[in-house]
DNA sequence: GGTCAATAGTTGTATATACAAGTTTGCAAT
DNA sequence: ATTGCAAACTTGTATATACAACTATTGACC
């Protein structure tokens, strides 16, 4: 028995996948375009079109009309999990939140950046960073950038008072979201403001929220594994 | 300024839709073909196609080549979570999936294991620990718990062949199931297992699962963090 | 140097067509 | 009646083409 015979568009995903995985083609780096492919494969366009539109479903490209299409960073697809204020959790459990706002502050944009906020390089976006406590005890922190064009006056805010959640959610509602959670030792002066130890295994949270108006904010939750857990739903 | 003018193929999509909301077209019945749509439309049977292939992708449409296009029966949404098979998704990036079966035996169920799995005390359960490879490497250790009253002959499968939860899946269908997730150290035999330093981090999946019956199984899932990624669903 | 317009390149939508591959149905031969 | 086969129908893959919509670049002009 030979191998059932490959359709030609899942030949050229895999060509991509294996291209991607092997770091040939870095995150964000361009990607031919479907007359490229095309010719390079001998298919027409469509079938090339298919190969990247699948891959773009499952999350591994980022594709945008006239610009082209890219290596995404984030492999997960589109989130039915629920996301919850953390005060609002902290609150139910009958315990007490805090946060101490540490950064709030405008950076360049690296290239990274400017694609997953949909920013173009050399602009600058806004970034936070706050520390949330429940009782007194570190449990989050929240790394944060936001695209400016869409919630300008994000820097005018205090974050011990509300949090970036809650704000966003007021400003700029949230349509969409993407979320990646690994398992990560947490760098070593991330593990000084959550007071633990560098071997402490911490969960990380990347999530990439849209408005209806395009691509709000980039966080990085990181918590240490043993005080914080996921349910059905993520805590922000 | 008006609408965006819809795209032909939305403009069916949303008909289609509209017709399974409102309960016109019952579950499992059969919707109209490409060509049906294709000329009730007056649009092209790739046109029509493409409204089709979408829900199905959204999980409201079954097809089958040959025979039709139904739609589907509506448990997935309930689940906060989605579960997949861990096999299909390492087939699906086009790699190898192997599973290694360490144990497959009966225990007693201690006081917390008979009240998670609704058994009583002294009873016995049952118990498997699969290994389960990506292109040989170790990716994910799932040691699970499993009541005998619900699926009797749990002990008679060959889990090299077929993943506990492909079989569970047939034997008693899942209704429900509760998630917990954390960021672990694995205990040091399972980092020989999993090929891991003792100070990588691991996501540990703790899940329950129901079928109409109760309880049927807890499992726990190790997996390294840097070999392994939570999207928007969980993988068994 | 800065602005604007034209242009080339890229993805998005749509069509018409052809053949492959799988399923169901119905008819004919046994 | 049962079997076996052919035909009709349905979905799957692939091609060639056309135009629309959007982006980034280039070059002319001020």
């Amino acid at each position: 028995m030979s191998q059932a015979k490959a359709a030609k568009f899942t030949v050229i995903k895999e060509h991509i996948c294996q291209k991607i995985e092997s770091g040939v083609w870095q995150q964000h780096s361009k990607v031919p375009s479907e007359n490229e492919l095309a010719e390079q494969f001998s298919v027409s366009r469509m079938t090339a079109r298919r190969a990247l539109q699948e891959l773009t479903e499952q999350g591994l490209l980022v594709r945008t009309q006239g610009a082209g299409t890219f290596v995404a960073t984030f492999k997960s697809q589109s989130s039915v999990l629920e996301i919850r204020n953390i005060a609002d959790e902290i609150g139910e459990r009958g315990h007490e939140h805090q946060a101490m706002q540490l950064q709030l502050t405008t950076v360049d944009v690296t290239e990274e950046l400017a694609i997953l906020l949909g920013m173009k390089q050399g602009e600058r976006a806004f970034y936070s960073e706050v520390l949330h406590l429940e009782n007194k005890q570190p449990i989050q922190l929240e790394q944060r950038f936001v695209n400016p064009r869409l919630v300008p006056e994000y820097l005018l805010q205090d974050f011990a008072n509300i949090t970036p959640h809650e704000y966003l959610s007021n400003e700029a509602p949230l349509t969409e979201a993407t979320h990646e959670i690994e398992a990560v030792l947490a760098a070593p002066e991330n593990c000084k403001l959550l007071e633990i130890a560098p071997s402490t295994p911490c969960l990380q949270v990347k999530r990439r929220t849209w408005s209806s108006q395009g691509v709000v904010s980039l966080a990085t939750l990181t918590a240490p594994g043993d005080k914080y857990r996921l349910g059905s739903h993520l805590t922000f």
